[in-house]
DNA sequence: AGTGCGACCCGAACGC
DNA sequence: TGCGTTCGGGTCGCAC
């Protein structure tokens, strides 16, 4: 389940091993991946090169000379990188071939992710970018910025923070988490919130962040055979994924509950 | 407009 | 053991 820290690292390390290399062959092996007219899809990509990658939110974005193509890993797209004559496994849907006898190879076993292929001039009309709200990291994600986005929403503070037009990059663990650091009850509506419990998450979302993009993600660790990079921040994890165990703070057993159909895990004690 | 929920997927975990 | 069932998780689209 990559969410900002995964995306960024995965854009890190990607960087550094696919740029400005000749595209000779691009295989679509499950084409309702591709959202974007599949039929010129191959014919954009070949003979062009990838010449940065970017990120908003969870959108990764591998700038083409005339175009970007944009990547969502949603719950468990991975890139590999592979030699060319590797052997085709299960699970890989869209392959990229490069002049040097090296495939950028994606990988999705639930097959929920999906790629874009846009015309640079149309970046700034792309709907799911267009949306997406301040990046943890942002300066302007401030404790008023939040308390203004949350006055109107009557659910539950846990469902509020996984909006990505709110905070762009939250996935369901760094919810749970940045909940705990804040000291606030999942199930509190969103409108009710004070403002330095708006100001704890600002910080917590902050922090947690900053601490996994470090630290190289937290669930990524699949990674580590072809990209050398291992989610370490699982090990930093307070509550997500903790049911039962103590809290770090006062040693009450962690509750897992649903809320919105997700799994959330907090400390009845420390968030009242 | 805001909210709720099923659909998309398939492997893992679970129940019997 | 082996089968069938449930679960998870980000996002979209549809219904209310």
């Amino acid at each position: 389940m990559p969410e900002i820290a995964e995306v960024e690292t995965v854009r890190q390390t990607l960087i550094k091993q696919i740029l400005n290399k000749k595209i000779k062959d691009v295989k679509v092996l499950y084409p309702k991946m591709i959202e974007s007219d599949a039929s010129t899809f191959k014919k954009d990509l070949l003979n062009d090169e990838f010449i940065d990658i970017k990120r908003k939110g969870k959108w990764l974005i591998f700038e083409l000379h005339n175009h970007y193509l944009l990547s969502h890993l949603r719950m468990e797209g991975k890139f590999f990188l592979k030699n060319s004559n590797d052997e085709i496994v299960k699970h890989e849907h869209i392959i990229f071939t490069f002049a040097d006898q090296t495939d950028l190879r994606y990988h999705d076993t639930r097959k929920f992710g999906r790629m874009n292929l846009i015309k640079k001039e149309e970046i700034d009309n792309i709907e799911c970018l267009k949306k997406q709200g301040l990046e943890p990291q942002d300066k302007a994600l401030t404790g008023l910025y939040l308390q203004e986005k949350f006055k109107n929403k009557k659910l539950p503070i846990k469902t509020v923070l996984l909006d990505q037009t709110i905070i762009s990059g939250l996935g369901n663990i760094y919810a749970n988490e940045v909940l705990f650091y804040a000291q606030i009850n999942p199930l509190k509506k969103a409108s009710l919130l004070t403002i330095e419990e708006c100001n704890k998450i600002k910080e917590g979302s902050n922090l947690i962040i900053k601490e996994a993009i470090k630290m190289g993600g937290t669930t990524i660790k699949s990674y580590t055979s072809s990209l050398g990079v291992t989610g370490r921040f699982q090990t930093k994890l307070k509550v997500h994924k903790k049911e039962g165990q103590l809290c770090p703070i006062c040693n009450t057993k962690i509750k897992k509950i649903k809320i919105g159909g997700r799994s959330t895990y907090y400390c009845p004690n420390c968030q009242k």
